[in-house]
DNA sequence: ACACGGCGTTCACGGCCGGTTCACCAGATG
DNA sequence: CATCTGGTGAACCGGCCGTGAACGCCGTGT
């Protein structure tokens, strides 16, 4: 079974839970994600964000959808908790990581994950 | 290319029943620590405790998990006994090797220990 | 027997963190 | 230009944790 790269780069399940993209892995479990070797300490809403959209990584996920997956409810419109937290997290890794950018918005539809050399 | 995943440190068994992580080298046989050359005397409870993180270095350890390691039976609520021993060995880890933090707190999880230059 | 000191536990107070919401601004949209 | 969507800093509150101190237990020395 060869795990052909097609995708920039698909999220790895490894047996223990943990997820990896990139320089990225991501422990749900112990609520701890590295970066580049560094530990970044998520909270448990962050470390869920990040999960949902690591998962899903090189695709666009719908706000609505991102909402339900982590907060497990509709999203009211006026809401404005993913906008704050895709906020914190991005502060985070890319202080990890600098240089590079995790998260990236597609106006109307939502937010993608995928690890890039910024701009 | 093989995609290890870089961990800080890894606890290592020197077959004498020593811990070793970096600059800490534990010896529960003797009541000891090392850090950083210098000798750190611990208490039974503060050495296992210490033991238990160090076991699982770069992991969070969950309260309850931490709990029944190192007392040996099932953490009770309210119970804040392990907050006093994590406070007593930082503080004598940090005495002895100074701008360097060991136990990091994970709100919600519990506790990883990992030697890291203070931020 | 008594005093002392180390150890483990418990208590109480306060600080800081995490989650939510608000307010204001910038860029995109049409 | 008028409007909408998202970025960002900050206030607010409740709960988790950090931390100093008191308490009781037990082994030791006098």
């Amino acid at each position: 079974m060869s795990t052909e790269t097609r995708e920039a780069d698909v999220p790895v399940p490894d047996g223990h839970g943990a997820i990896r993209v990139a320089q990225v892995e991501i422990r749900p479990s112990e609520g701890l994600a590295l970066v580049a070797g560094r530990a970044v300490s998520l909270s448990v809403r962050e470390l869920e964000l990040l999960s949902a959209l690591a998962l899903r990584s090189g695709h666009v996920v719908a706000r609505d959808e991102l909402f339900s997956d982590v907060w497990g409810g509709p999203l009211r419109s006026g809401d404005r908790s993913i906008d704050v937290y895709v906020h914190k997290v991005r502060q985070k890794l890319e202080a990890a990581s600098p240089g590079w950018s995790f998260i990236h918005t597609h106006i109307g539809f939502g937010y993608r994950f995928s690890p890039e050399p910024m701009a």
